[in-house]
RNA sequence: GGAGAGUUGGCCGAGCGGUCGAAGGCGCACGCCUGGAACGCGUGUAUAUCCUAACCGGGUAUCAAGGGUUCGAAUCCCUUACUCUCCGCCA
């Protein structure tokens, strides 16, 4: 969520922010309002509970001293810690209904906050949809033709038994697929390789837990927003977690990093659960929308002057690894209307799918800013400074299945498929047939 | 799953109804000492939020979380979470 703080004096420059991502100026206005009259009268009920709390505190210490040098037990003093008792106690209904008061615009606020969606950088393209992403970096060169015999990804799995769409279905349902044979190798093969080179990349690698509860799911703003996204466990309140960013992200939920550590520069593979509601049909098939699908996921806490930079790293190493498979690729700038409701900048990684001839996003790669890590409280400290929060980064190093798709597709000729390169090590073996 | 014991500041650890944001120690920071260092000595060392121009000062909250008893709760009671020990089960 925003910081109430922070917006105070830049209502004018956060509504402009807003405007980009296509929310009307009439509801802007709106939560702004809200917000200052919201704050205001938090402050002014704030302080009016702490001035009855304080008068408790004053009185029941007297109380207390009338006790201890036991002049309670005279009659005077009886009758006067009696009288005090009674104040106490009238101020303390007085308090609590303050306190209810101060609760009840606290969470107004909050939720008030939570509907706001972060500021987009400056460098977000207005718009309302993915027409209008900025193409930051085109494919290099003219785009690869497949011969009229080449298959989809689907058919190529079918014919060389690399996964299974129909044994998912009796297993679970659909979008589960199972890999089998090479198709299983290939996929550890990816996932060892992504791994090895985040590690080289300087990023230390975690092994998280699949399902989360409730607080990490709200830290990282799967809750309350994307409710419906997410597989739930209810008899345990877990959720199954839909990237390993949630989980990842949260290990420094209430934490005071030194500055000195930063950036944090965490990896972790984990297999994803997306519930993907109501989507079917042409553009789902295959491998290109799946329930549980395996990603390796990059994560940075970073301080805010240097965010940027990190951002780019990140970039950078996506990048290699799409160059390193020799997949052709390209790079967008999401515009405002297309930004995830908690970014503030964030560049799509898309690979070329030769067979179905359509662009697949494995990546996205974002910097968050302080949205997330205000809701988390990950914040860092040097030596003398007060406080403040970190910015936190992910993205996608990289996602599996499309990877998958348009390798296979590529790499496909007559009598098989070859296996990347980079890759051989990790298969031992070249060739898929 | 059953029985019991716990959860206090960055860490260890006291406190079991009043003046406790919390003794003491460790760690850390700064200073003195030293040619330099160790030792020693001194000082300081949570976070949030409100008032304020201010991390100058003051108020309030926080001793796992939430609720209750009381004039007053780290201390008593209840609920939940977690940790540990024993039993059961188990890859």
């Amino acid at each position: 969520m925003l910081e109430l703080r922070k917006l105070k004096g830049h209502w004018k420059s956060a509504a402009r922010a807003l405007e980009k991502r296509g929310m009307g100026k009439e509801k802007i206005e709106e939560y702004f309002h809200q917000l200052k009259n919201l704050d205001m009268r938090r402050r002014r009920n704030l302080q009016q509970a702490e001035e009855f709390r304080s008068e408790i505190k004053k009185i029941s210490r007297e109380v207390g001293e009338l006790f201890k040098t036991g002049k309670a037990k005279e009659d005077e003093g009886t009758a006067l810690a009696n009288k005090m008792r009674e104040q106490v106690l009238n101020l303390k209904h007085k308090l609590s209904l303050k306190e209810a008061k101060l609760e009840k615009i606290e969470d107004e606020l909050r939720e008030c906050l939570y509907n706001i969606p972060n500021l987009p950088h400056e460098l977000v393209p207005a718009g309302d949809s993915e027409e209008d992403n900025f193409v930051f970096k085109d494919a290099a060169g003219s785009l690869p033709r497949l011969s009229d015999s080449a298959l989809p990804h689907w058919e190529l799995a079918k014919k060389y038994r690399l996964f299974d769409f129909e044994l998912g279905v009796k297993v679970t349902g659909s979008g589960f697929p199972v890999y089998t044979g090479k198709g299983a190798a290939l996929q550890r093969a990816m996932i060892t390789w992504f791994l090895s080179k985040a590690t080289e990349a300087g990023y230390s690698e975690v092994i998280p837990p699949l399902l989360v509860n409730e607080d990490t799911a709200r830290g990282t703003g799967q809750l309350p927003d994307k409710e419906g996204q997410m597989y739930h466990a209810e008899k345990d309140n877990f959720y199954l977690i839909p990237t390993a960013e949630v989980p990842i992200t949260n290990l420094y939920r209430d934490d005071i990093v030194n500055e000195s550590e930063l950036p944090v520069r965490m990896v972790g593979y984990t297999p994803c659960f997306r519930r993907e509601a109501g989507s079917y049909g042409a553009h789902v098939k295959g491998l290109n929308r799946v329930h549980q699908f395996d990603k390796v996921e990059i994560v940075q806490l970073a301080r805010p002057e240097n965010s940027y930079e990190q951002l780019d790293e990140m970039l950078a190493h996506v990048e290699g690894l799409l160059k390193a498979l020799k997949l052709p690729y390209r790079i967008l700038r999401l515009c405002g209307g297309d930004l995830g409701f908690t970014s503030a900048l964030t560049y799509d990684f898309e690979v070329w799918s030769a067979a179905q001839e359509r662009w697949l996003e494995v990546s996205s790669v974002s910097n968050f800013e302080t949205y997330q890590s205000n809701r988390m409280m990950i914040r860092t400290r040097s030596k003398s400074e007060k406080p403040r929060l970190v910015h936190t980064l992910n993205g996608s190093a990289l996602a599996l299945p499309r990877v998958m798709a348009a390798m296979l597709e590529l790499y496909q000729d007559e009598k098989g498929i070859k296996v990347p390169d980079v890759l051989v090590p990790y298969t031992g073996f070249k060739r898929i047939d």
